[in-house]
DNA sequence: CTTACAGTTCGATGATAGTCGAACATTCAC
DNA sequence: GTGAATGTTCGACTATCATCGAACTGTAAG
């Protein structure tokens, strides 16, 4: 017989730095430890020290990729947990309206490391799938003779991408929206193409990216997608 | 746009001597500070201490009878979070055999805030909802016409607590059992009605509760639920 | 191989906060 | 009134832990 320990946990929660990478976190994506400790705003040290203990508590799990260490929450009870805690909380003031702002511009389209997500990136995943440009094989993405004379139009090379030893196309789980986007060098080099011929291009001051009137015409035109004009200007 | 503020709720909760006594108190029950320092195992300094921020935070309440003050949770939602919290808590090795007992009698059958937990509560929820007195509505429940018969006949009158601003019959996730049982006004009602007609009394000292004789044969005939004899001398 | 980058481990430091002793406030019993 | 019991406030001590600098381990890139 066992006994539940909450103590362990509530105070995992309740520390300033853990609680900002929890929030980051309740979005649904996996991110990797460099950008967890921007978001807490601490030295990877720091982060690195709290993120060992949330995955030693059992609020995280861990995901290895080359050198990089991604971080998600380790099961759907942990999300509803801090929901539920979200709920009682006492409200606390805004801070500025610039951060309400942010955050939808977040939301919208944003850089995941190197490769675009947001509901943006998401859409634009599913497109690919639908037009069988990419498919799904096991957790990656793979290319298909379709998709391999589009990406060429499009402007990315294949076989200089190919050659690298990093992941292809990694598939990126998005829990909120349950639905994947493409990350990987393929994500990567999709993404750069798209400052590149400037359809997005970054909001300074963090990770949201804005989609151009450009991007927003060529998004429609190449592969049928309707974007809503939100953060389009 | 306000943030809640969850640092500040979990800090409060992730304390060894706080979370003693919110552990106390989720049986229900107004206690006294001497009472919950005792169970904390603290100095009435220390306590008093504790309980203050606590009812800074909203965590709990306080009402004064003569020279002793009487703390219980702030609301059902205090409550809920608690038990959300344990659901994700890693379990802690049981120290002694005294405590094996308690914890196997929280198991069968617990007050949670004001309402019915544990097998008993899983069990009682899962059959109502296989005979249709209730359904899942979101993550609440409702009362379908054969139930609100069955309830009437129960002796729970389903106009007094349809009235109230609280949630009506929400779906609580058990952390012993990890399925959910109902909360909300009709589960207090059920529940303090259960306690009524004495087919479950309260185990002193704690949380847990006793289903006696006559409980087993009415679960049994009302109900066609067979509940394993254990804890019901 | 060399350089660069992501992440971790170790050690020292500093601040926060839990704890209790002492004293005070309030209420009840006699 | 006096005394006892409940509970709080204040101050000091102490331990815990978050934080960062420095050094180290891998992995990727050229």
């Amino acid at each position: 017989m066992a006994t539940p320990n909450i103590v362990e946990v509530a105070s995992l929660i309740g520390d300033t730095s853990r609680a900002a990478m929890l929030m980051c976190l309740l979005g649904g994506k996996a991110l990797p430890a460099s950008e967890l400790a921007r978001a807490a705003r601490v030295t990877p040290q720091t982060a690195s020290s709290h993120l060992a203990k949330m995955v030693e508590g059992g609020l995280l799990a861990q995901e290895a990729y080359g050198r990089y260490r991604y971080y998600r929450l380790a099961s759907a009870e942990v999300a509803q947990a801090l929901e539920t805690l979200n709920s009682i909380a006492p409200p606390k003031p805004v801070r500025s309206l610039r951060e309400s702002e942010q955050s939808k511009a977040l939301h919208f389209a944003r850089t995941c490391y190197d490769h675009i997500a947001g509901e943006v990136g998401v859409t634009l995943t599913d497109k690919m799938l639908e037009l069988t440009l990419i498919a799904e094989v096991d957790r990656d993405f793979a290319v298909t003779d379709n998709g391999a004379k589009w990406f060429s139009n499009f402007g990315v090379n294949l076989n200089d991408i190919g050659r690298g030893r990093r992941h292809f196309a990694r598939q990126c789980l998005d829990w909120s929206e349950r639905r994947h986007h493409m990350a990987g060098a393929l994500g990567a080099a999709v993404t750069c193409r798209l400052f590149e011929i400037e359809w997005i291009v970054r909001i300074p001051g963090g990770r949201a990216v804005r989609v151009t009137h450009n991007g927003l015409r060529g998004f429609k035109q190449e592969l049928g997608i309707s974007l809503a004009s939100i953060n389009t200007t």
